[in-house]
This record gives structure tokens, C-alpha cells and sequence, in this order.
DNA sequence: AAGTTGCGCAACCGCGTGCCC
DNA sequence: CGGGCACGCGGTTGCGCAACT
């Protein structure tokens, strides 16, 4: 595949916009649009390239951005999310979606994952603010806090489980754990993942935690519907959606075609905060909910 | 007051992916 | 089926400004 030429053509104006510049490419959008990035900045009489023109756009013109500081719940929002979605390409593996009635895999990333639970907030800005904020702001802390844990793969997972359920409960989280030990687990792990799957007498027993087998992908398919089940032995949450069914066989071939390895999220709990909390998840998949 | 350093943020870059032909 | 194009993303850069020496 032959990549496009970067926008480096004579004529193109690169770095800071003007308030001119702004102010035409908000008048274009508001009349008609940003159908194709690409043709916009000429039909607007911008001399730029649409790549910059969408950057423009999304993360400073658009009339929903929210602009100052961000509040203490923004920032800790942040913070549980990257912890609980990690940050590398492996991450990825955790945010794999199977829509009903569709074949294909939705896939949100990190930052506009983040960015969708925080509206008016964008992902570059997100990204921003965790690059020089967060980072030291969690480094201090975990700088405070003891290390109490070593390193075994079982008290990753632990970690893990914790962290995904650690939407609701953010000061459980196991800040010894970081998000590449996260990815490092999920990966080295693939298809050999763990899962709480005990009917624990205790919702909040996070140490339950066994091998995954084939049952794991029946209990996340169901027979009936195919689409995505996820059942809670408690029955805190139970939802089963979609009416094309796949056989498990074909559902981890099509996993693996996507990425060699990989495997699906395999905590209830990190499945139940996403589908109960992020609105936009809800709008995706109603049949879900 | 002038020079240096550090920080914050807007913008850019390169890559992966989906869609269309 | 493969090439080309457009889009969106994460990582990175570089400018402007404030704080510090």
C-alpha cells in the first residue's frame, strides 16, 4: 500500500492558525460541513492540508469543547481509565468489541476511549494533560506508597481484576501495578487468560481467580444470541445481545486474524463498568442494554 | 535586566485501518 | 484481490511563556 504524500506541498501553510484562518474554516463547517477533510481546505480558500484543517476542528474550534482547567474528578477519571485501559498497542487486546449483527470488531482506543467519558474533553488534550500532569502526579504516588507486592504473574492478575473493576472503587487500585504489567500479562497470557468465574459468596472476592478454559467463551457467547453475554454469578448485570450467531471456533479465528494471540478482557467486572457507565458504549450497543 | 530552564499545549508526523474502485 | 485514498489515532515536536538564576 502506497502511502499518500503528506501534505508538504507548495503553498500549504503549516504551524500556529490565525484567527482568520479559524474563523473561515468554522464559517465553511457551519454552512456545509466537514463531509471530506481533504477537499475542504480548498473549497473553504484555506491554505492548508484537511489533515490539519480536522485537527483545527476536533480539538480547538468545535462549539462543544470545554476550555479550562480540569477538575480533580476529570483528572482521577483519567487516571482509573489509563489504569484500567493501559496505554500500549497490547492494551488494545482488552477493548475488542463484538457488535451484534455485525462481523467486524469495534475497537476504541486508549485516549478518545477516555476522551468519550469526559464530554467536551479531547483526546489530544487528555493526552496532553496526562503526558505532563498524571504522570507525575501517579509517580509521586506510587513513590508515597510501599511496594507490597512481588512479581508474580498471580498477583498481576489480581491486580488486574482489581483494576478492572476499579471504575467504581478507584482507590482499590494496585498502584504497583502498571499499565504495561497489564498489557505484558494479557499478552503473555493469550487465550490462556484468567477469569473470575466462582460464584463467590462475596461480590468483591477478586482473588478467585482460575484458568480460563473453553466454558470462558460460552459463558461470554451465548448459545441462543450470540453477540455478547456477559453474565454476573450474582446477577448483578446479565445481558445478551445480537441475533447473528457465531460459533466459538469462528469468534477466536476472527480474534486472531485481528491479532495474532490476543485475547478478549476476561473480568465481568471490567465488562459491566464499561457497559454501565460509558454513555457512548450504551448508544453503540442498545440492544445490549 | 538579561539569560536560561522548564512547562504546557497546539500542531505535526507516521502508521494502521476501512472503504471504494 | 490489490492499490489508492481518506480518516483517525498515538507519539512526538516545537513554540511561547512563566519561573528561576
Amino acid at each position: 500500500m502506497v502511502r499518500a504524500p503528506c501534505c508538504e506541498k507548495m503553498g500549504l501553510k503549516k504551524g500556529p492558525w490565525t484567527p482568520e484562518e479559524d474563523q473561515i474554516l468554522i464559517n465553511y463547517i457551519q454552512l456545509y460541513g466537514h463531509g471530506n477533510w481533504r477537499a475542504l481546505p480548498k473549497q473553504a480558500g484555506l491554505l492548508r492540508c484537511g489533515k490539519s484543517c480536522r485537527l483545527r476542528w476536533i480539538n480547538y474550534l468545535r462549539p462543544d469543547i470545554k476550555r479550562g482547567n480540569f477538575t480533580r474528578e476529570e483528572e482521577d477519571t483519567i487516571i482509573n481509565l489509563h489504569e484500567m485501559l493501559g496505554n500500549s498497542p497490547l492494551a488494545l487486546d482488552r477493548l475488542l468489541f463484538y457488535p451484534p449483527g455485525d462481523c467486524s470488531f469495534f475497537v476504541l482506543t486508549v485516549w478518545s476511549a477516555i476522551a468519550a467519558r469526559l464530554p467536551g474533553r479531547t483526546d489530544n488534550e487528555i493526552k496532553n494533560v496526562w503526558h505532563t500532569h498524571l504522570k507525575k502526579r501517579l509517580k509521586q504516588k506510587q513513590q508515597q506508597e510501599p511496594v507490597i507486592n512481588n512479581h508474580s504473574n498471580a498477583n498481576h492478575v489480581t491486580a488486574r481484576s482489581e483494576i478492572c473493576s476499579g471504575a467504581s472503587t478507584p482507590d482499590r487500585q494496585d498502584s504497583t501495578t502498571t499499565s504495561s504489567d497489564m498489557s505484558s500479562v494479557t499478552s503473555s497470557a493469550a487465550n490462556n487468560a484468567c477469569v473470575k468465574t466462582e460464584p463467590s459468596s462475596s461480590e468483591n472476592n477478586h482473588d478467585s481467580l482460575v484458568e480460563i478454559d473453553e466454558n470462558f467463551w460460552t459463558e461470554v457467547l451465548s448459545a441462543e444470541n450470540s453477540g455478547i453475554s456477559i453474565e454476573d454469578s450474582n446477577d448483578r448485570f446479565s445481558a445478551v445481545g445480537g441475533a447473528d450467531p457465531l460459533s466459538i471456533v469462528e469468534f477466536q479465528s476472527s480474534l486472531d486474524a485481528f491479532r495474532p494471540g490476543s485475547t478478549l478482557c476476561d473480568n465481568t467486572d471490567f465488562w459491566f463498568n464499561l457497559f454501565t457507565k460509558a454513555g457512548d458504549f450504551s448508544e453503540m450497543l442498545p440492544e445490549i442494554l
